[in-house]
DNA sequence: CCTATTTACATGCATGCGCATCTATATTGT
DNA sequence: ACAATATAGATGCGCATGCATGTAAATAGG
């Protein structure tokens, strides 16, 4: 049976602890301030980066790796908060677009004023430019699939 | 106000994305297996080191860094699949110890096979020892509060 | 065309989690 | 010894998430 060394192991529960103690960290200094989560936080920064064409939920769906359900349930909330709106699809009778309003792109700037500052402290006194690199380099590797045996 | 620089924005990206798809895919074959999830497994896993002395529920959430609720309820779905028991607390009555039992254990094991094959395939191929004693450092000092301005 | 299949999205139901609160015992201060 | 407080643990309720399935429109195959 294969087992990973103890190298591995380390690595894979710091890398448990600390994505999940940072996310905790934000999110609880989003709701201080009593802003929306993180998930809410990713779709409105998608929709914003495809304004002015929209997005079919679909197409949110694929850029946050989200169940289908998720979507339309994520996509439910921001219509209800007035952070986007929908509208018919009109080469599509099944869809729709989703659009993000102007008080979707204020709130997202909100929250991006706290995200961004508590990224800055968590990164910026201890971990170097290279640092960063050298840690996306590896997560990226460590994510690229296991190789099928062929 | 302070922006993180845009090896900053990637790192965080990398590491979230690479964290909540290694999760996914591990609670995935763990599902397929019909085999309980993760949380539990860190539950068993920490039981089955106290043995034979047992844990006081607050030991576990303090382990698991959990939230008060979310241990009692982790405890009693344990006790429920008779993976554990609970005795009293003889020099506490507010208190009981939790005690992992021969059933707990086996499932435990089973539990590691696939978590252990598992973590290989995403590690072996790709990721060096050196990969990942750079990535446990850099983790490690992220987490590592930042520092309160003095 | 007309049927079969696929794709897009929604939703009922069960489960899980967070928040606040409750009970019971232990500890502390006077 | 007793009142005040702190600690251990459980739980009701509301919200979020997952699974399975439902509906409707688009596409494909004969």
């Amino acid at each position: 049976m294969k087992e990973p060394n103890s190298y591995q192991t380390n690595a894979w529960r710091n890398l448990m602890i600390t994505s999940q103690r940072l996310v905790t960290h934000i999110e609880a200094e989003l709701k201080k301030q009593r802003l929306p989560s993180l998930s809410l936080y990713d779709a409105l920064w998608e929709l914003e980066k495809a304004h002015p064409n929209g997005l079919r939920p679909y197409q949110l769906k694929a850029r946050l790796l989200l169940a289908q359900y998720a979507t339309s349930r994520l996509v439910d909330k921001l219509c209800a908060l007035d952070y986007t709106v929908k509208k018919p699809d009109l080469e599509d009778g099944r869809g729709h677009l989703v659009f993000i309003t102007n008080e979707g792109r204020r709130i997202r700037s909100e929250m991006w004023a706290v995200y961004s500052s508590v990224l800055s402290d968590i990164f910026n006194p201890t971990i170097s430019k290279e640092d960063c690199q050298t840690l996306s380099d590896i997560l990226i590797r460590l994510r690229n699939d296991e190789p099928s045996t062929p």
